[in-house]
DNA sequence: TAAACCGTTGTTTTT
DNA sequence: CAACGGTTTA
């Protein structure tokens, strides 16, 4: 057409090998991409769009799905680059969002729904429980979200279910089950699972919505489709059942999340679902050296139930994948940290380290480690930001604001800050509200007409009530504004303790931060928008990338990722695999678990390019308790040929109880001798501490405020703010030429 | 009847 | 080790 269209052509599959072309180039029809890790899947998939999009056709036609946000807004940013304009790319949560905000309400729903996350969920099913005079100890809400969770992933809705059950537990749980749905309906909100359930059924019950979708939609293309779970699959289905036109793209090797429903027959039966479709097959590797390949390539081998698939690399081989023993998780976060030293002193950019655990409590350690060396990291876990009891509260505002009938949100706030609204007080208001099928909100209006509530709390509810009629009525300019106006309006941080003050302040002003961004982002973004991106945002949304400083994360968020040296810490018996894997009272069976584990594994040493150090350990605190523990099982499968193994144990001196010395050790050394330090300067302030609450405000004689140190790295300084946290003293440090630096270092520990 | 207190519980992974 | 639920206190 035009001269430019070739050369772009060109651009777009230049590198490309054979097969990777044949994906990208692929005309019309059904397109199954079976890729191996680090075979460039994602590559291929951004390639093909902006394929289409040199070949002229409208980005309004295509629509790509990946599993996370962050992999959204770079598949969008990398084909723009290609080709100059990007389409619409989001996770299926998002596009069923949206797509449900318009249209619900030909389903009679309100498009400003709510959306639950887990906890909100379960506190409904605890509500609705006790509410039908079922004991929530045989009757465990969590336990109950959960069936409930696994037939919504079935598409099972609770009449199905009601048919179906016999047993006096199964027939408890459709109870619940249809009055959580009613709960929901009467909260506007909708969970997690409904986003795409209610997808589903406004494609089913309204034939004309789907047809317009199908109408529009030429091209659609889904990454890691061997994660996608029933729901998934039927909307994809009906998405290209016009022009039939879908791309997925996938490795069952890399399916690690079957426990929330991701089905490998969506990609096994590929074929079948999507007649006449083509399959492509990437078997080459290009990320990782030889070494890390092969002995990822032998451990997934041990998986039974899996299509054989040989990846193979023509990079040499590398170092050998180092595996290595410790005493305990502290000497593990140590050599770990001490490593990285290394390597950064070496050259190697922090941002192409990356440490991975199967649970996030395993974090905790590695902070405290490369805290003590300065040594710069970042937490990757944006969820457990947006479920800290502060941010929870504040969108719990905002929702209200959004949805006066969640009264989910709406009993969140009621009585937070303290306002005299207590729990008698709101199980009347909630007893009323149901009676007249008010939401908590209207109700609080006519707190006056509700008799069984004393003249105390009519005054108190009235307050409340008009107080949240005060910040509807905020004329606001920015979301983080808003924000800002109700922390001061409702005397949010006045009403704080003082010891939780400083941390609450600090959350609400990273939330206002947040709240700016988005702001600054969405120029025309409305509340409805942050709330929707603040409910469905993964943990690694959080993770700058660009930062100068190694991520931590579970190997859950690893998915997809790539770094020149990864550790992958804690690789024992029940915990890789996990225990939960190895105990079969769950109803999906053992052998499957464990081989999710596996997957779990393979994964995680698939994201190294040029080194890989797996590492376990001899003892580890579990549930406070101090527990030896065996390496795990799948270490005994790698090839020994690819491994270095080696033990890192610290040798007990004879006669001594506490040979090893480890930063555990001199932590709590330097503490007893600050503590016989004070007990002689202050005589009874010693004691005093024995005493319940007397929380020192500082560590004695460790760092205080107004101090002067010198650090090996940043110089000298003064700390500006010094506070315990559990194990550890969180500092903030002004250095004369480095400026201000926040660090964790074990208690007891100073650096100069 | 609100709020502080205490014991028990259950602890993977996440859109 | 936290969050929840029940119990005591004021």
């Amino acid at each position: 057409m035009n001269p430019t269209k070739s050369e772009k052509i060109e651009d777009i599959l230049e590198g490309l090998t054979e097969s990777q072309r044949r994906a990208v180039c692929h005309g019309e029809g059904p397109l199954l991409v079976l890729a191996g890790a680090g075979s460039g899947k994602t590559r291929v998939i951004i390639r093909r769009i902006a394929y289409l999009l040199a070949q002229g056709v409208d980005p309004y036609t295509i629509v790509a799905v990946t599993f996370t946000n962050k992999a959204a807004t770079e598949m969008q940013r990398r084909v723009e680059a290609l080709v100059g304009e990007g389409v619409d790319v989001s996770t299926f949560h998002a596009f069923c969002c949206k797509t449900l905000r318009r249209e619900i309400s030909v389903m009679n729903r309100d498009p400003g729904f709510s959306i639950y996350d887990r906890r909100d969920s379960v506190r409904a099913v605890r509500r609705v429980v006790k509410d039908n005079d079922l004991d929530t100890k045989t009757h465990k809400p969590r336990e109950m979200l959960n069936r409930i969770s696994n037939l919504k992933n079935k598409v099972v809705g609770p009449e199905a279910w009601a048919e179906e059950a016999v047993s006096v537990n199964d027939r408890a749980l459709a109870t619940v089950y249809k009055g959580y749905e009613e709960e929901l309906e009467a909260n506007n909100a909708l969970d997690f699972d409904d986003l795409l359930l209610k997808t589903i059924l406004l494609f089913r019950e309204h034939p004309e919505v789907l047809q317009k979708y199908q109408d529009r939609f030429e091209h659609v293309l889904i990454d890691e489709y061997q994660d996608t779970n029933l729901p998934q699959h039927l909307i994809a289905q009906a998405l290209q059942g016009k022009h039939h036109n879908i791309t997925a793209v996938g490795d069952p090797d890399q399916m690690i999340y079957g426990w929330r429903g991701a089905r490998l027959d969506n990609m096994l039966e590929f074929e079948h679902d999507f007649p006449g479709s083509t399959i492509v097959k990437l078997e080459r590797n290009y990320r990782s050296t030889g070494n890390i390949l092969r002995a990822a390539s032998v451990c997934i081998s041990h998986n039974l139930r899996r299509h054989d698939k040989q990846l193979w690399t023509d990079r040499e081989d590398g170092p050998q994948v180092q595996i290595t023993q410790h005493d305990n998780a502290y000497r593990e976060a140590d050599f770990v940290a001490e490593t990285v030293e290394e390597l950064i002193e070496q050259g190697t950019d922090p941002g192409q380290i990356a440490v991975f655990y199967r649970t996030k409590y395993q974090s905790a350690p590695l902070e405290q480690a490369f805290g003590s060396r300065a040594l710069q990291h970042q937490v990757v876990d944006s969820v457990g930001f947006f479920d800290r009891k502060e941010v929870k509260d504040l969108r719990a505002y905002l929702q209200v604001l959004v949805n006066p009938d969640d009264d989910e949100a709406c009993l969140r706030i009621i009585n937070k800050p303290k306002r005299g609204i207590g729990k008698r007080s709101q199980e009347k208001l909630l007893r009323y509200a149901r009676k007249t099928g008010d939401s908590i909100l209207r109700a609080a209006g006519h707190a006056a007409e509700i008799e069984s509530l004393g003249p105390r709390a009519v005054r108190a509810v009235t307050a409340f009530h008009e107080l949240m009629e005060e910040i509807a009525g905020f004329e606001y300019e920015t979301i983080e504004g808003l924000i800002e106006k109700i922390v001061e309006e409702t005397e949010y941080l006045e009403a704080c303790d003082d010891e939780d003050r400083r941390d609450a302040a600090e959350t609400l002003s990273n939330l206002m931060g947040y709240a700016g961004q988005y702001d600054e982002h969405h120029p025309d973004g409305d509340l409805l928008g942050f709330l929707e991106q603040a409910a469905l945002v993964s943990d690694v949304d959080g993770w700058n990338a660009g930062a100068s400083a190694v991520p931590f994360m579970t190997l859950h968020s690893a998915k997809g990722l790539e770094f020149d040296v990864v550790f992958l810490t804690g690789v024992e018996d029940h915990l890789l695999p996990h225990a939960r894997a190895l105990d079969d009272d769950d109803s999906r069976h053992e052998l499957d678990a464990v081989e999710e584990e596996r997957r779990l594994l393979h994964v995680g040493m698939t994201r190294a390019r040029k080194q890989l150090y797996l590492t376990h350990c001899r003892e580890r605190f579990s549930q406070g308790r101090k527990q030896s523990v065996e390496p795990s099982r799948f270490l005994d499968e790698l090839p020994e040929d690819c491994v270095q193994r080696q033990s890192r144990r610290s040798f007990k001196r004879a006669g001594s109880a506490s040979g090893f010395r480890d930063e555990m050790d001199r932590a709590i050394a330097a503490k007893r001798k600050a503590r016989s330090r004070s007990h002689r300067k202050a005589g009874s302030a010693g004691q005093k501490q024995e005493k319940k609450k007397e929380k020192p405000k500082t560590p004695e004689g460790v760092l205080n405020p107004g101090q002067r140190v010198n650090h090996h790295m940043y110089g000298e300084g003064e700390v500006i703010e010094a506070e315990l946290d559990g194990n550890m003293q969180r500092v903030r440090i002004l250095f004369d030429t480095e400026g201000e630096v926040q660090m964790v270092l074990p208690k007891g520990k100073t650096f100069s």
